[in-house]
DNA sequence: CATGAATGAGGTTTCATTCAT
DNA sequence: TATGAATGAAACCTCATTCAT
């Protein structure tokens, strides 16, 4: 599934973007990142990016543009495992418990933060200040999977893996533990460097809950 | 416990405000956990609050003076729980097992971030960018209460409650849990409400999970 | 008729206006006039009005909102002697014939034109551009006195003094004569220095057609 | 007359340009002409005439020049009509009294304003912004018209139909007089649309006053 | 204490123009 | 010849902050 992920980055970062546009993205996401939206200058990120200001423009009409340039293809490549067709099929034979399948997705999601650690920060960051970030959320993650996960719930609940209650209940819950977790783990702990007194180093550790 | 975080809101919120102060603080909150610190300008927080722009400054010499009033008092009523004398014993006594001292933790906790979610909104989104927020973060969660919580631990471990990792991995793993969770399901969801087809209202449930 | 013109100028000009304010409204309709609106730069105004850039900003919230202060004023006090109460009256009066009226008209339209030229140069060449501007003209000249000048017009097509054809036409034919003389007199012609070989000066000649 | 007009025409229009600087200068005359020459700028031109930035500049070194070759050929072709030789003569036996020679300049002059509408709307809102265009027109119609129209004054003034003045009061009278009701009647009222209550269209009238 | 006019640095964006392709 | 990416100066405008009243 890791390679689908890759399939995707190619085909959306890699699309015709010159090479001063990569490196405008490249500052861009930096910039964001570390100092958030607002706080970031595009004075700053051209000079950063190596560009004249008016660069960044030519290629993306405002400042606004330039996050949702950043930000809208790692939504796209979040949601890209969950659409492979016939979904429901693959993971009943592939997962017997949900158990298998909630680990399953916790370690698949992880890596996919890890890699694209900065520019989730930043959706993570930036999408309660701005509704077109929510709307395109909406978009991927409302309307393209959450149906699918209702099926997925009701399925387990048939086999009496997942108590009857409300299917939203299910992912409500189920989405606040686990994306909980890995933002409070991978995105707001980091930070917080203090606390690492014994062992520094952020192991690539493959065990599930470390 | 609550009316412990009561005493404390007066202490720190009701002393010595004039009335033009408060609205300032009001109308500040309800901007920054809105737009954010950095997408809010003064004069809007002045003209919303109904005094001059340079009243503000009369009272908090910076813009992040503001921030920091705003934000420092919800770290204090955050730690506030876990300052009692004697934790350890206190604790002891009220909770023969882990999960119900964290059953309890996560309760009271959660009913905190409820009463105070615009400001610990702002705490959540503004840290990241403010060395000066993590340092206070630090001198109020990190010296104060991980000791504490160290040796709660011990605790526990010695009572076998708890397998025998490092300290700071079990404190990592519950942080991450517990508060990636009540971020989550508080701060992250609410934003989403398309995602509430069927029951709208949310009812002041008491379970722990809903 | 003259004074009238005066009080509305007090009023309109001198009302609750900041030293630095006056500054930037004759530096803005110097710059104007010389080189339009749009070939003008805010930092040029300030410049020359000796203020900072900022300060033209904290009165008129735009440019173009500072256009409008220095246009609309000058709107008004050229509708200014047309509003007289019971104007027809007045006119019969005075005016056996409408060769008087027109006289007298364009007398006294000429003499507001020349004390306001820089203004009312800036509002001929702009109008053009501006909606907004049009509207306003709109509501000074169309709404207002269109109708007082319509019933003028059948006045005195009633004593035979105007050929028996629509209303608008003679307001039509009559405005063109007079204001295109008047604009091609006062604001094209003085450009031409090049055609005053012998008197230079503008002598201000009080016959009524020189 | 009129085909006097269609010969220069050809000469400075179709003179050598290519289709897509026929494409430029049809754009920059639109756009001119609708938001005045500062408002305008070169890529709109540009895109609106469906050609790349830079083949603006490949034929017209500068903005200020594309200008120029849109404005300079009109006042070429204004001029045409006075520069027939021996311009006395002809206009001696065509006609006897002044008053048909104007007549039949107002007449010719109004035609070619109407044909050439756009562009001699920029040329009248631009020339009091440039220098050059100043010059240009200086040139054109200073010294070229203005000696020979001087001599027809002289002309008529022998024959008694003008009074004794000087030439250059009789050509300033005139020209506010009869350019004047020109440029408001065809360039300034037909921007009052909301004048026109009872008929809308505007019939080619042929009347010498409409 | 409170005000709000004033500031000037800095923000985002536009623009005429150049130049390698 | 035509292109359009790149430029950097300058445009308009915002903002945190100061200070005389």
């Amino acid at each position: 599934m890791t390679d689908h992920d890759f399939k995707i980055d190619e085909l959306v970062d890699g699309e015709e973007l010159t090479d001063k546009q990569k490196k405008i993205i490249i500052s861009a996401i930096e910039s964001f990142a570390e100092k958030g939206y607002s706080a970031t200058s595009t004075s700053e990120i051209a000079k950063k990016a190596g560009v004249a200001e008016g660069t960044i423009f030519r290629h993306y009409k405002t400042k606004k543009d330039l996050l949702l340039a950043i930000v809208a293809p790692v939504m796209a490549k979040f949601v890209a495992p969950f659409i492979i067709k016939d979904l429901k099929k693959v993971l009943d034979q592939d997962y017997e418990h949900v158990e298998d399948f909630l680990k399953a997705m916790l370690e698949n999601r992880r890596e996919f933060l890890i890699k694209n650690l900065p520019t989730v920060k930043i959706l993570v960051q930036e999408i309660p200040f701005h509704p077109e970030l929510k709307e395109l959320f909406k978009e991927h993650i409302g309307l393209r999977i959450y149906e699918r996960l209702e099926k997925l719930v009701e399925h387990y609940q048939e086999k009496g893996q997942i108590i009857e209650i409300p299917a939203y209940s299910v992912f409500r819950m189920t989405f606040s533990a686990i994306f909980g977790y890995l933002i409070a783990r991978y995105m707001i702990l980091p930070e917080a460097e203090w606390m690492m007194r014994q062992r520094q180093s952020g192991q690539s550790s493959s065990s599930c809950m470390d």
